[in-house]
DNA sequence: CCTACCGATCGGTAGG
DNA sequence: CCTACCGATCGGTAGG
């Protein structure tokens, strides 16, 4: 709860008093709570100002809307995120100098940052999470319609070197499958039941979280190197 | 939007004069087209009922609340539909005269009676398949609480026709697979992101949904028929 | 002119 | 099924 801020808030405080909390974070903190709790239209700015313990005229002004304090919360965990898968699979290209990854190896690097911040409080922990996987279906252009900006560059990255991995599928056929891997991750990260299994053992037992991708793994897995589907030109 | 229930509204009606088209059909069209756009809490009451043109208070009165009107709309459209689904596995399982059945017919079955209901008008047609995948990630427990119930019998029925078919998976690695399955049809058919992958339009050409299945169909059978992960004991 | 808010209230709408 | 409302709350903004 108290972040170690110390330098930015004497670099900006000058003559009035700051808390050493930034109002901006915990506004953040308890947005991300809330919203992942009850979506985005059944929370109100008045409960998380009030829970937040600042005036709701602050989301306003730090943020300008509801809708861009919803995008706010995304910003300050994705960004990381995907630096992290990133960052990750281009180690693991180093290392293969070249040659196709092992297409397991592509997909821990993808899910592992995600489970990583669901097991860290700082990096949103299961809420944040499970606001992500809600987000891809949540209703609303202003609510989901920056989540593809967000996630394009790693996408591509990845589609990338799974074209290398599977040679056999087409760009397109790629594409689908990269989409259905995302969809089965979010739903799974979004649904009650996988995270019920990670919440119980928050704090005692991370094999839970690679029992989750023991499950996750070869499915995924299996569905992206099964072969391509039949023409449409078949059917018609 | 004159359906032909002459009959019915005639053996109803009494004392009160009653118009042709019955109000709670009415209703729950537009709900079921509004949910879907809006999702559950950004809808309003009256803007269903303005747009259904009658009163505000018909909902409370037919329904009870906007609660059970949303639920009203899913057990409208679900219980055909998954009834579909026991028929088609059953007729497969009668052919099959107790061997075990292909992996590919028994996603066929489970995918194509969504499909065809995408495609009707008389039964939701992409609006309830869309709002369908929605509600499986919808936050508030009485807006998808009652969505595993209505699930639960196919759910059971399809386990048991796939353990038959994969005897190599363990009860509780098929349970997570199914799991998987469902989450990925879901976020296929809930996401506007499969739509703009096919087309840019907005009002897409609902027969490219079969496109969607082809695409899925391999996926998800890869999926399902990858070999077992490594058990936990492996991994202490 | 800037910052980080405050107390109060705006016009409308929520489900019942 | 409608009219007439209720307690409360909605997202956003005024001047200071």
């Amino acid at each position: 709860m108290n972040p170690f801020r110390a330098n930015a808030v004497a670099e900006t405080v000058s003559q009035h008093m700051k808390p050493p909390v930034d109002t901006k974070d915990k506004i953040l903190d308890v947005a991300e709570e809330i919203f992942a709790e009850k979506g985005y239209s059944a929370t109100s700015m008045r409960t998380i100002t009030s829970r937040a313990n600042v005036n709701l005229a602050a989301v306003n002004y730090h943020f300008g809307s509801k809708a861009q304090l919803y995008q706010a919360v995304f910003q300050r965990r994705v960004a990381p995120m995907n630096k992290q898968r990133i960052d990750m699979l281009e180690t693991l290209e180093q290392k293969a100098n070249g040659n196709p990854l092992a297409l397991e190896d592509i997909l821990r690097a993808f899910i592992e940052p995600a489970l990583r911040a669901s097991l860290n409080p700082n990096q949103g922990g299961t809420n944040f999470i499970r606001l992500l996987g809600r987000t891809h279906a949540e209703p609303g252009p202003e609510v989901h319609d920056f989540l593809p900006l967000l996630y394009e560059k790693v996408k591509d990255r990845y589609r990338s070197a799974l074209a290398l991995t599977l040679p056999e599928l087409s760009q397109e056929e790629l594409s689908w499958r990269v989409h259905f891997v995302i969809g089965t991750i979010a739903f799974t990260l979004a649904g009650t039941d996988a995270l019920e299994m990670i919440e119980s053992c928050r704090y005692c037992d991370p094999a839970d979280i690679e029992g989750i991708i023991q499950r996750l793994l070869p499915f995924l897995q299996g569905g992206l190197s099964a072969p391509a589907a039949l023409t449409k030109s078949t059917i018609d």
